[in-house]
Order: C-alpha cells, then structure tokens, then sequence
DNA sequence: AAAATACTGGTAATCCTACCAAAATGTTTG
DNA sequence: CAAACATTTTGGTAGGATTACCAGTATTTT
C-alpha cells in the first residue's frame, strides 16, 4: 500500500481509539510501521500532518455514511442509524478530534464546511429513505441531536446513557416525521 | 489568592482560549504567574493537573449555568439562553477539552455524570422558567441539541452556522413547548 | 523556636519536530 | 541496455519543549 495512506489510516486508528493527543510524529510512525522521518517527508509540517489527517478522516466519515446506504446492504432504519452512529465511540473521537484540530487550524474551517454539507447530503439521503422530506432543517436538526447524544453519551459511557440516547433519538425522529 | 486557585484558573483560562493543548505546565505557569516546578508541587503528575482542571472546569460551567437563573439577573428566555450557550466557543472548547480529558481518564467518569446531573438541574430550572414542565427526557433532548449545535458552530464559524443553530433551537424549543 | 508548608532555581531525562546526507529504489531517456 | 535522473527510504542529529525531580530557602503555623 501507498506509505501516505498507510500513515494516514494509522493516524486515523490513533485518533479514533485514543484521541487526538495521540497524533504525534513517533507514534503515527510506529503505528504505520514507517520511521519517523519518513513523515516529515510526505508531510513537512507537522500543521501538514494534521490537515491532512483531518482531510482523510473527513472523507472516511462520509464514506462510513455512505455505506450505511449502500444498495447492497439491507439500508437500516433512520432511527437505528442515528442511534448507531450516536453510540459508535470511534465515530465520536473522531468528531471530538476533528473539530479541535480545525478550531485551532482555522485555515481548514472553509474544508470542514465543505465536508460537513458532504456528510449532510447523506444524511439527506437516509432521511428520506426513512421517510422524511428531507429538507436542510430536518437534517440540520437530526445532525445536531445525533452529534450531541453522541459527546454526552461518550462522556458519560454508560448503560443509562446509552438508554437515553435511544429514548432522545427516537423522538427527535418522531418530531420530524410528525412535521413532514 | 490561593496558589492552587491561580493555577486552576489560569488553566482554565487556556482551555477556553486555545483548547486542550495548551494545557502544558510551562504555559500555564505563566499564566498564572508562577513557577513550572510549582506545579509540580501542588500536582505531581501532569495526570493529576489534567484531572484538576477538568474538574475545576465542570464546577465553573455548572457554576456559569446557575448563574443565569440568578434572581438578581433578569431571567434570559430559555430559548436566548440556549442560543447563546451554543454560540460561545469559550463554553464549546471547555466541552470538546473535557469531553477529550474524561474519555482518556475513565477514573473521571463517575465525576463527569455526577456534575452532568448537576448540569442538567439547572437546565431543568430553566426550562421550567421558560413554561416547560422540565421532565427528564424533555431536557435531555434540550441538552443534546445544544451540545450538538455547539459543536458544529465551532466546527464551522460562520454566520451561517449561527443562523442555523437560532433556527434549529428554535424548532427544538417549539417542540418541547407543543408536547408539555 | 520548632515544625509544617509553600516556594525557588536548577537540572536530568524524555519526547517531539525539523532537518540532512546518503543509500536504495524506481523511471525516463539516449 | 545503460546512464542519468527522480523519487523514496534510511539513519542520524540538532534544537526546542515538556515532565518530573531535588536540594535548599522563605514563609506560615503551632
């Protein structure tokens, strides 16, 4: 495989498994199996680095997104999905990871904008499929709901947590419907 | 001051302006106008110092959150006070750093549910000022939707973004307000 | 005054970023 | 094919930042 890529999935393994504080230089390098010189090579800064990073994790979310309405697959439920992506730990440290990386990098806000409308499209997607008009405040708001279930049920990590995000999901899911 | 208190705080201070990587003993030090090897005195480990902060974080938004149903203040709508939650970046950063810090130390679980329990209360009391009845899951979903909506403005910053979270607080607010 | 506590100044060890010279590998061109 | 060239990879290092110590001094408490 490309040793950019193989960088880049590593850094992506380190951020969704331990957080952003895990992207450094040494560790990215031993995780992709590559010295670390290796990535001051394809990636001069380490500013570099991290936009990349977040670039590539941006993508492999809207791609995680797509799959979930891929035509092979059985598509699942709005509501399951939402509870899904809301419960997926990974998902979230990514989310958690992303946005502190482009706060502090504001030259990628104009990118995550970009990516952002990508994942709603989507979202757009598998809200009709669910049955909804599909219109940008619906999805905005599912978005909201799905991302903010998400962090608090991350930082609690619990079964009551997990219990709320279903209960919160569905009527958020609900509401909608009942307004289409 | 208490030296432990003008560390904290000069902590704290960082996390709201910069974000959790700002958090290193030199920086907080100056800061807070003290010595790096003081730290180390009052928090032996930086696992410690990091723990500390974060605690002493949810402690001051719980506190933030009080203060805005204070008797003396004129009440803010329920409504104002969730846009304006959403939209300070200084509170989203000290959500995204805790967030971070407590999925790292899972030792600050039981503390993170307990203060957002507390958190929640004072939710509970603003949402019943603003005519709610203020149940369990009617502001747990408000609580999502602001987190939520938090999180993508700052990921985002733009007027557009801002436009948006009026908009969806709105609808959730409106929601809440129908079902009571 | 004695003891406990708080603070200072300095340093060793580690980690991290950025750089570089040279070797290995691959590609193009005469 | 072979030489010239470009790209990738290696191994090592300099310099800066950070954490964790520690011995000693100042300050407060008892």
């Amino acid at each position: 495989m490309d040793a950019r890529t193989k960088i880049l999935q590593a850094a992506l393994g380190l951020l969704a498994k331990g957080g952003a504080q895990e992207l450094t230089q040494p560790r990215i390098a031993k995780a992709a199996g590559v010295r670390q010189s290796h990535l001051t090579y394809y990636f001069p800064t380490i500013h570099e680095l991290l936009q990349a990073v977040a670039k590539y994790t941006l993508e492999a979310m809207v791609a995680e997104t797509q799959v979930q309405q891929d035509p092979g697959r059985r598509a699942p439920s709005l509501l399951d999905a939402a509870i899904a992506t809301a419960a997926d730990k990974r998902r979230m440290r990514m989310v958690l990871g992303l946005v502190t990386t482009v706060d502090r990098e504001s030259k990628m806000k104009p990118q995550m904008r970009a990516f952002l409308k990508e994942i709603r499209q989507g979202l757009t997607r598998l809200a009709q499929a669910g049955g909804l008009e599909g219109t940008t405040d619906q999805v905005a708001f599912l978005h909201a709901v799905v991302v903010g279930q998400g962090i608090l049920q991350l930082a609690r990590d619990n079964e009551e947590a997990r219990e709320e995000a279903r209960r919160i999901l569905r009527m958020a899911v609900d509401f909608l419907r009942r307004k289409s």
